[in-house]
DNA sequence: CAATACATAGGGGCATCCCCCTATCCGTAT
DNA sequence: ATACGGATAGGGGGATGCCCCTATGTATTG
């Protein structure tokens, strides 16, 4: 099984590059340190599997690129690896098409088991949640990942990280108005009575990797 | 050179020993998930350096580990692995007496020099600071890591959150003028102008791991 | 075609925040 | 003893935020 392995932390992706190749039947073909280069290498070298960290730097993150990796080449298949167990994350594993997903205080074993499972065209998912969500979650393929919308989503953001509407404004290109429409938008949708109980749903579903 | 490495998740962990494996003079003697384990079996196997992940569950955290490890084993070397490249946590690395403080984005090679180096009692300490910083900070070992009191961390604290002054001002037993004017504070101590940059400040260097 | 969701924007009004002052009390350091 | 930092609190005024309302254009969906 030819193997890429992705992480911007060079240390721990030198450290997993050893894990796989005490298997003898995993050879890593190729390691990158963003999406980017993980695309490109991925055409370069044709891997069966590709071994994802979730977050990572310059935007292209682990789901994104898992995205485009799947529609640059169809029958390759994605194991994400990352320390949330959440179900945001596990959701827009599945929307992204990853065909893994596993933690990083999960047992070496799982490595191997999540690589020979999705090489053989098997679905490895080991999260906390029960298979039955994950079932679910793999029918409500469509379902969006958070009940904002797009913009509603950046307003959040934005507020979270302390601008003021005015700012929030400029930035978007609209009108404080607009920004005030959209929180109180939020509010209403999310059931939230004060403003901190927004800021923290922001921080917790928007900013869980912050660093 | 007998080191133990300590990390909470297991995955990575398992990755680093085959790294560190890699090198004639280093045998793993130990390997622990969290502090408290670290603490028993350093007692227990004597290792010359620990590696140490800094963010870790149950309380005790890289930083406070470090420190009992060196009040029960003076002679133990503390080598710091993190993904934060930030001056409060260097700050921090150097308070707790740690001898060498790594990035996780450094290269494999780092990690043996910094294991050497400390071994042979060198300070360790590879970040993007200069050593002029480094040594400024070495010297500033009293110092508290913040600028800020406090009171003006609890305060910014909850600002974050996105509490309303008169909320923190409950919280906090005190009236919501004297939240007006720590906040005040923080942005003349931090030379900030806008509010944004008081909140960022805020999520930097009280929330980078927030999880 | 009608209904719904989304993004946009404004008016009016009240609460809150932010800023520039002044002020007191306490503990520590020079 | 005096000076300084820290925590406390208030006045006044302008800016901002938040809430309730109305309103329009577009896109999607039943």
């Amino acid at each position: 099984m030819k193997v890429m392995v992705v992480d911007d932390h060079d240390l721990i992706r030198k450290g997993i590059i050893l894990l796989l190749e005490s298997y003898a039947d995993i050879e890593v073909a190729a390691d990158a340190g963003d999406g980017n280069e993980a695309l490109v290498l991925a055409m370069q070298t044709e891997p069966d599997v590709v071994l994802m960290d979730i977050s990572m730097p310059n935007g292209l993150d682990g789901f994104t690129t898992t995205k485009q990796l799947i529609q640059q080449q169809p029958n390759i298949k994605v194991v994400l690896l990352t320390m949330h167990d959440e179900e945001a994350y596990i959701r827009q594993a599945i929307q992204s098409g990853a065909h893994g997903y596993i933690l990083k205080k999960s047992q070496g074993s799982d490595l191997y088991e999540a690589i020979y499972h999705v090489y053989h065209g098997q679905r490895y998912y080991r999260t906390d949640l029960s298979e039955e969500q994950i079932e679910k979650m793999m029918k409500e393929k469509e379902k969006p990942v958070s009940p904002l919308t797009l913009r509603e989503q950046e307003v959040l953001r934005l507020t979270v990280l302390g601008y003021t509407n005015k700012e929030i404004a400029e930035k978007l290109h609209i009108s404080a108005k607009t920004v005030e429409n959209h929180k109180s938008n939020i509010m209403n949708k999310l059931d939230l009575k004060q403003k901190h109980e927004m800021i923290q749903y922001g921080i917790k579903n928007y900013f869980s990797d912050m660093r």
